[in-house]
DNA sequence: GTCTATATGCTGATAGAC
DNA sequence: GTCTATCAGCATATAGAC
């Protein structure tokens, strides 16, 4: 009795976190109503405020549960790294490791990578808690990988373009909106050799053209 | 008398749609409040109904002031393509051209911008209409372009996918959302020279990579 | 044409019964 | 811990005075 009843209130609350996850990924923070949430997980209106405080905190719980650690794989590519060669497999494993990210269909991943784009054009109070602990140690990974390949002397501008130039081709992919993400995914082909003719396509954009500049292939 | 009254109609009809631009723009259809376009415009609340029926009725009456004929430049380019040098030539044009839309400061083109940034990441009924008239011709004369440079036979899907590269990293920057587009755009670099870095960098890993295949340069 | 006042509905949040 | 009923605020939209 005492088991079954503890037992209930932590799966209201947990049943509210998921369904504050998958609601917040479909449409962002402000057009997410607490109703909707409440309805989603089955619990009565007035639970998410029993809970939670207040739907903004509710919203911070979803982050705090979603970001942890996520960046990691990504963020170890660039020790792998200890001459050309590797550079380049780095390269590959770093973007297609993003793809993969970015691409994935299941849950919670996919409404983590969701938050990421509603943040991005609709900035909340989390936007500088994802910046520092997602966007920024990502975007040094990046860049430090990308710095290993350039010749030495590369101007820092250009270093940096080529950072966005990177990022952008991944973060497309995070906004999963159907009719636009429809328009992104060629039809009929596999996810996993999606990844990996794109990947090919994205690195091979650095590649072969720092080989062209350097002469070396 | 007569003609300071007429004149005043069309000022608050214009104004109105002016305000509704710039406030659309800036926060997407939903969070815009018809008191807030109202407020802006210097009219009544009750002006947005008078003059256009509903709020939905004015986005649409946005979308059609806006986007009147505004691809006609890019989908011109194909058209100039008669050698590899012009080939080569009108893949950096195309995109420098991109790069300039997508990066204007000045409005109405950078409301315009900012509005197929919204409806990619939360559609609206005129989705459908930006696809047609606006997504789709564009995406179109870039295949074309794209196509004219590949070596005979190569893959649809591969394609495919060298237009998605090179529209995402134009894309990227339609998200004008202060601290995420503050991020994108290295500072002191004056916006032609950048923009014209940035085509060099896209436009050679496309035209780089077609070198290292075919052999040519 | 322009205004005020108001109808109707949805939002987040809370008070208090059980 | 869970419920109903309700509050205050904001939204779109409209009726009717001027």
């Amino acid at each position: 009795m005492n088991t079954e009843h503890a037992l209930n209130k932590e799966d209201a609350k947990k049943r509210i976190l998921l369904a504050a996850m998958e609601k917040f990924a479909d449409r962002g923070f402000g057009p997410t109503s607490v109703r909707e949430i409440c309805e989603a997980a089955g619990v009565n209106v007035a639970a998410v405020n029993y809970y939670f405080r207040s739907k903004e905190q509710l919203y911070h719980e979803v982050f705090k549960t979603l970001f942890e650690d996520v960046g990691a794989p990504l963020m170890a590519i660039p020790a792998k790294v200890h001459d050309q060669a590797s550079w380049k497999a780095a390269l590959m494993e770093w973007i297609m490791t993003a793809l993969r990210l970015v691409t994935e269909e299941k849950p919670p991943t996919r409404w983590m990578v969701q938050l990421t784009a509603h943040e991005r054009t609709h900035p909340s109070s989390m936007f500088p808690v994802l910046y520092e602990s997602f966007f920024k140690p990502l975007r040094e990974s990046l860049g430090m990988l990308l710095r290993m390949g350039m010749p030495a002397g590369t101007d820092e501008t250009d270093t940096c373009i080529w950072e966005i130039t990177v990022a952008s081709q991944v973060v497309v992919y995070t906004h999963r909106a159907p009719p636009w993400y429809a328009l992104l995914i060629p039809p009929d082909v596999p996810r996993e050799e999606w990844i990996e003719r794109t990947a090919r396509i994205i690195a091979g954009g650095i590649t072969s053209r720092l080989a062209y500049q350097t002469g070396l292939s």
